[in-house]
DNA sequence: CCGGTAATACGACCAAGGTAGTTGATGTCG
DNA sequence: CGACATCAACTACCTTGGTCGTATTACCGG
């Protein structure tokens, strides 16, 4: 269940896609990610990812609607920790530093960033 | 120059040894990673990551002394602004939020965390 | 000088992600 | 009914990361 669900590019944009319709056909998918691969490369895909669990189909008639089998928090779960362990030793408040200090983030951003730490410290306090 | 460094688990565990040696030959990286692998996965992947432009080297006797060619805060950089962007549709506050919220941090890191984002926002007006 | 050791070079493989063409079945529309 | 479109299945490639085995070369100790 909880597996490293480690997704590759074309992959996660296919699981988003998922994750915000609920439901989509093999065109559907296609068209949202703006068509510009082939269909086939998404109807591939689609069943790679399945044989590999991480998404189901139906049929209806004779089209396959696609449904995500794992939620988009545990992926997100999963590869950000990886990535902190490969990037950042682990250190999850490294990462949140440079978060802060390098990649840009406006002023509005950084004040409902210190109102949920404040909250957050609440919780765990 | 600040080509997508996109690297791989064996790579990056390599690139965090030359990293914080400075220059490292071929055995010595293949000691620190544990000795796990064979040498020969290690000099192999050494070559390929300088054929990448990753990683150069210099001759000492008959031996090759590694050095990386990109800095750890690019690669960084390149790696969390990939995933932000893959998984968090590049919203960099998303991804804050989530690893505060949902990857473990105490009370000290937050407080700590908290008074970066202070002086964060004091130099960004 | 000679045999063993230590290093790189080279070639082989495998898996996974990504991309797509072709084929064959099945519907639909005129 | 028949031509055309649709859709999944299958097959085929290519690239990259990862893993090694073997060959070749150079050096070093006896």
């Amino acid at each position: 269940m909880s597996r490293q669900h480690h997704l590759g590019e074309l992959q996660l944009a296919i699981m988003r896609v998922l994750w915000s319709h609920g439901e989509a056909t093999v065109a559907q998918v296609h068209k949202e990610l703006g068509a510009d691969r082939a269909l086939t490369t998404i109807a591939t895909m689609l069943t790679k990812m399945e044989k590999k669990g991480v998404v189901v189909h139906r049929e209806e008639g004779r089209q396959f609607v696609y449904r995500a089998s794992i939620r988009e928090a545990d992926v997100q779960r999963t590869m950000v920790a990886s990535l902190t362990e490969r990037l950042f030793e682990g250190d999850v408040s490294a990462l949140v530093s440079h978060l802060i200090t390098e990649q840009e983030i406006d002023v509005t951003e950084l004040e409902r960033l210190r109102e949920l730490i404040e909250r957050q410290r609440g919780l765990e306090g």
